[in-house]
RNA sequence: GUGGGUGUAGCUCAACUGGUUAGAGUACCGGACUGUGGAUCCGGUUGUUGGGAGUCCGAAUCUCCUCACCCACCCCA
């Protein structure tokens, strides 16, 4: 077929499935409102410096994912393909500092990267993030991560459980960093052919290769066993502090993140339920980002997650929320004589708050009720001729199919009376 | 970027080994039934068989190219 359709990547979401987004979507931010996270909405275009320097130069992302174009001044644009660094961005632009800390952040919208597009991978993908900047304690840490759970249990999701690791910081990750590539030099020869790139790019990521010996890894030295002393309590401390708060969670020493930006605390949420793309949600700690992007040395700590890959899971896992009901749906029909009654009739109930649908085909009754039923309607509003000379409507109830005629004025509290 | 799979009405699928004008269910529209719906019956619309080239008397079917989707690698949310 001949048509112009989506691009490659990217997708329309329709009519039911879009109420499951709509209801996620609600569910997120408003328990991220209620932990004091307020919205933040940033462009969809930025400069692609910001990501080069902040996200990391030699990171996939940056090589070869993004989406980049000049402009007609010939700046060098892209669509964003991440939310912590426009966040950071937008709190260094606008002196965020100054204000109480910690700033609190959610952010919900589109993300582009240039990928081969698979089960929970698109290029146009949609993320819901957190970013609380300015606090450097473990709590901080903790409570990103319990605003986690809170919401997945809102959601009616459990037995998901977090990993979490430690990556170190300026003071330690250097150092680890030469143990690590000493060691994986002397397995070079077994390494596969990534890795071997890896090596001396960036050695972590070998940690989280699924190609190599489990064997070789595990004998690898662990970062956590080579933290600072203010990384190693840290870390302590919020694993104390998530056994407190009994929040699952299990230590995963090859945790390592394909973002440049983090330090000391790192953390995913897997879910079999994905396929190959099993990662939830993922974040950490990013201590050095905001004064990486020209602000003052600012510690931070958030998360992303992606939408599609959550609506999966809501989808297959708490489907009294994916088979949300319908709305209330009301369905006026009304004969020729009466369109402007009809129309009049509908403006008052929307006034009042109650979502009506109306027909605007004034064919026969017949029609018209059965178009309301396929619809989906509850109620049909009937108003005809002797309605509408009368002053009256006659209110049919879809399911039970009585009916009875009252004054147009009582309508509204009538259905409002029904509605729940 | 690399591999594997799949492309036929809006949807679910047929069509023998290559053989007339590509069918059925469902959906949609209309009628029986112009002041009362979901049922039933009758009728109708729906396609560049993803697109292009080639082989052949003849292609949805075979070959090649291309595009899209699905899955996986890679990477990540």
């Amino acid at each position: 077929m001949n048509m112009i359709k989506t691009v490659k990547g990217t997708t329309d979401i329709l009519a039911p499935e879009v109420l499951l987004w709509q209801r996620v979507e609600g569910v997120l931010a408003s328990t991220a409102k209620a932990y004091g996270y307020e919205e933040l909405r940033t462009p969809t275009i930025e400069v692609q410096e910001l990501f080069s320097v902040s996200v990391g130069q030699t990171t996939d992302i940056v090589e070869r994912e993004m989406y980049s174009f000049p402009d007609k001044k010939g700046r060098h644009l892209v669509l964003r393909p991440e939310g912590t660094a426009p966040a950071c961005r937008a709190y260094v632009e606008h002196q965020l500092n100054v204000q109480p800390s910690p700033s609190k952040f959610f952010y919900m919208g589109s993300f582009f990267r240039y990928e081969q597009p698979q089960s929970g991978r698109k290029r146009e993908f949609h993320s819901f993030g957190v970013e609380a900047i300015g606090e450097q304690s473990h709590l901080q840490d903790a409570e990103v991560i319990d605003l986690v759970f809170t919401m997945l249990s809102r959601l009616g999701l459990t037995g998901l459980s977090v990993d979490v690791n430690s990556i170190g910081d300026a003071s330690c990750r250097p150092q680890y960093k030469e143990l690590l590539q000493a060691s994986l030099k002397t397995h070079e020869d077994k390494l596969c052919d990534d890795c071997k790139r890896r090596l001396m790019e960036n050695p972590l990521r070998v940690l989280d290769c699924k190609r190599e010996d489990p064997q070789l890894l595990a004998s690898l030295p662990k970062s956590v066993d080579f933290l600072c002393d203010e990384c190693r309590t840290h870390h302590a401390l919020l694993l104390s502090a998530l056994d407190s708060l009994h929040i699952p969670y299990r230590q995963n020493s090859r945790l390592v993140r394909g973002l440049d930006y983090y330090t000391k605390t790192v953390f995913e949420v897997l879910s079999e339920d994905l396929g190959a793309q099993s990662a939830l949600l993922g974040g950490g700690r990013y201590d050095y980002l905001v004064r990486q992007l020209g602000g003052p040395q600012t510690p931070a700590v958030g998360w992303g997650l992606g939408m599609e890959r959550l609506i999966a899971i809501v989808a297959a896992h708490s489907p009294d929320l994916a088979a949300s009901l319908p709305p209330l749906r009301i369905y006026v029909v009304h004969s020729d004589t009466a369109t402007t009654a009809a129309f009049e009739l509908r403006r008052r109930l929307v006034e009042s708050g109650v979502a009506v649908d109306i027909d605007v085909r004034s064919d026969s009754f017949g029609k018209q009720l059965a178009r309301a039923s396929r619809r989906g309607a509850r109620y049909a509003i009937i108003i005809g001729d002797d309605e509408s000379s009368r002053g009256t409507v006659t209110v049919k109830d879809l399911s039970t199919g009585t009916q009875e005629t009252l004054e147009s004025d009582g309508l509204a509290e009538y259905l409002d009376g029904r509605s729940r």
